[in-house]
DNA sequence: TCTATTCTGAAACGATTATTTCAAAATAAA
DNA sequence: TTTATTTTGAAATAATCGTTTCAGAATAGA
């Protein structure tokens, strides 16, 4: 009976989560947001709602490429020992190879504390996200490839803090070898 | 000849410094810094100039702050070892006994990517607690009261590291035990 | 007390903020 | 083609943004 909606919702997302892992969800006005999405201010309203919410569409995005994006690079490796290192080494080299910060840590940072609805998705991603390193872990440790002194759960939070840090240390020294260096000396005293 | 200033600056300084702390940068509002600090509009304009001047100079105020903070706890320690291990357990106590985030932490990775100044002297101050912590690591290893396996620069950025990983995994858990049992996992690893 | 200078308070600045309104264009079914 | 419904574009909204202006209050030296 009706028009229907032009655009891709999705497309459109992921143009926004763009500006705001650029300039942080302050920092975004709705003016950058209709301008880089190439859509109508009403129709943003209209179809998904107001800046909130939009954020929150894009965090929810975000963390499904992200898990998508680990989850790929992860299956091609049969022993789990491996795959933890490759998944370290991949973590330290994405750091250094984009000055911008991760939206996730981004957020975390900026609104995570007096969002609790922001908080809250961040929460849930991140347990989505720990849950996953502590599976690599266990197996690790079942296979006797790694230590087993602590718990799996204790290591995958250890190793998922570390990548936080490093992306502080790169954004203020822009030194790549720190940041390996550290990436080996986690490997060296996690997985033996 | 002329009428002087009425306010103290310092006070006034540590006021818009907690604003800056709770809100970020792009989230404090001059009014929000007047309201706070109590002070006219113009003379804040006035006396330290504007939004921006007035965020240097409370970047400033807050790593001077920490960085006597810091020296007095490690000045009552004979021991090298023993005061690194005291300042892990202390921050890692000061991590999950505020629930804001640290003004430095929260400013590097809303602001310090962006803004060529901040980062600068965020760096600048960074490097200063770097050179602090990396002198406690090597007076540790000397004495021969921890491994001297890895470079004493790689252990202190890897200590200074983990503090920020520590509270992105605060901010969302809010599980204090979480911080404690990577606090005694770093000081196992490290000073062995 | 007078005068020169500076600080202070409040109002005003134009620009930008997020959001809403509404007439006109578009389109799917009748 | 007509009609009902929805999208779209642009303008308007009221609030807030950072910053400036300026008359008057305050004060230190003459």
């Amino acid at each position: 009976m009706a028009r229907c909606v032009e655009f891709n919702e999705v497309e459109k997302i992921e143009k926004a989560m763009n500006v705001f892992w650029e300039k942080g969800y302050a920092g975004t006005s709705m003016q950058d947001l209709v301008d880089a999405m190439q859509i109508n201010r009403s129709s943003l309203y209209n179809t998904i709602g107001d800046k909130h919410q939009l954020f929150m569409k894009c965090i929810s995005t975000y963390f499904i490429h992200a898990m998508e994006d680990l989850k790929s690079k992860v299956a091609l490796e049969t022993s789990a020992k491996q795959a933890l290192v490759n998944l370290i080494t991949d973590k330290a080299i994405g750091i250094v190879s984009c000055d911008k910060v991760c939206l996730g840590m981004k957020t975390i940072f900026e609104v995570a504390t007096e969002n609790q609805e922001v908080r809250n998705i961040l929460k849930v991603n991140n347990e989505i996200f720990l849950a996953f390193l502590t599976e690599m872990v266990q197996k690790a440790m079942d296979a006797n490839e790694i230590s087993q002194d602590e718990e799996a759960t204790l290591v995958a939070e250890y190793i998922a803090a570390s990548f936080t840090g490093w992306k502080q240390s790169y954004i203020l020294d822009r030194n790549p070898i720190r940041i390996k260096n550290m990436s080996a000396f986690l490997i060296k005293t996690i997985l033996n």
